[in-house]
DNA sequence: TCTTAAAAACCGACCGAGCGGTTTGTTAAT
DNA sequence: ATTAACAAACCGCTCGGTCGGTTTTTAAGA
């Protein structure tokens, strides 16, 4: 028997849990908010529809959870490899293919394009999302100011510029939805790192 | 009576199919893809379900015109603007000010944006919008490239210039439905107006 | 430690509503 | 008379949500 016999509550609640928003936001990678069911992704996680309505017992619940994860994740990710740059284990360069790898190959961008669409006309599923999305925000800027200086402030800030890409590469990731040409993309994230290497650089590893 | 009696048969089939189309961008600008039903298309163009069905037999149908006839009326809108700026009616200020209005006010951002999700876990929306996208693109591309010169092409092309701020813009955008920051939207467009300076000058009239 | 009542986790059937699509019938133009 | 435009009822299906019943864990008392 590979059972483990007598977990505790709070650990097959977990368990639960766990299974059902890893489902969520697979369901919304796969097919969209717009397929996305309950049904689909208790059937995707493996656990009966009784079980996904005894912890969420809505469709939003899903939704807000597995987007409240998803963000602490890729604000996570973003900050562990912003380190990585300011320690030196990477440069300029790979930061800026990682962090565009990340948006369109990562669950993270198609997911959150999914939910931000979707509330765009559900007054409710908005004000769910709208505190998320400004906590992130707030944790990016963070992340890059600690990580970034502006070569000429006046001009362009640490922070617009930071705008200016997460917005540049927002674009692109839309647009990667019906073009799918890789020598295009390149093109565009060679310009980006161009035409950004003249307003910021990387702060130098002060030790 | 305000009746108009004896319309051709043209006539009775253009005035439906137009309230139709119309009702179906309404639609996705209202209550989005995922809430958009044929009914309701039915429902707001003021026509009878047997109406719209005889017109347009199914969804897909419905979506895909509407889509078609968006785009070509984005794409000559933006021809006209640019033509202004080539004939010296606005300036370079003028044209990006306007052109980001269009696109955070007007219809076709975000009633693209809807069906371009939609289209990601959709095989056969894709294949009917691909083809829409890539004319529309080269619209733009070719309205463009009569409009700006690049500065140094071998740094940045007028091409590659033209797709980063649309790109910008789709970001923008897309940011916009969560974020109703009006300052926060100035500072990013004065940014790219000030980067995309550098690389790119309007077409002088040469008469 | 063993018993047992309560609580929590889980299960699956059921429901009304709305969906896209089909069909049969009616009115208007040719 | 023929055909196109329009109308509305209908169908099978899926959806999100509800609910009564079952199993597992927990905790209190003997």
């Amino acid at each position: 028997m590979t059972m483990t016999r007598r977990r505790t509550q709070d650990e097959r609640s977990a368990e639960t849990r766990r299974l059902l928003l890893d489902a969520t936001v697979r369901s919304l990678m796969e097919v969209g908010y717009a397929n996305t069911s309950t049904a689909g992704i208790a059937r995707r996680a493996g656990v009966s529809r009784g079980a996904q309505t005894h912890h969420y017992p809505g469709k939003m619940d899903l939704i807000v959870a597995a987007t409240a994860e998803m963000f602490a994740n890729f604000a996570d990710g973003m900050e562990r490899l912003a380190a990585d740059l300011r320690a030196g284990r990477i440069d300029l360069d790979g930061f800026f293919e990682a962090a565009w790898d990340n948006v369109l190959h990562g669950d993270w961008f198609y997911s959150s394009l999914e939910i931000i669409v979707a509330a765009r006309g559900d007054e409710e599923l908005r004000g769910h999302l709208a505190p998320l999305i400004l906590d992130l925000h707030a944790k990016f800027e963070t992340t890059w100011s600690r990580s970034f200086v502006a070569t000429a402030p006046e001009v362009v800030s640490a922070r617009v510029a930071m705008n200016l890409v997460m917005n540049v590469f927002r674009g692109m990731a839309v647009q990667a939805v019906l073009r799918r040409d890789e020598r295009y993309f390149r093109e565009m994230l060679e310009a980006v790192k161009a035409v950004l290497a003249v307003h910021v650089r990387p702060v130098t590893p002060d030790a």
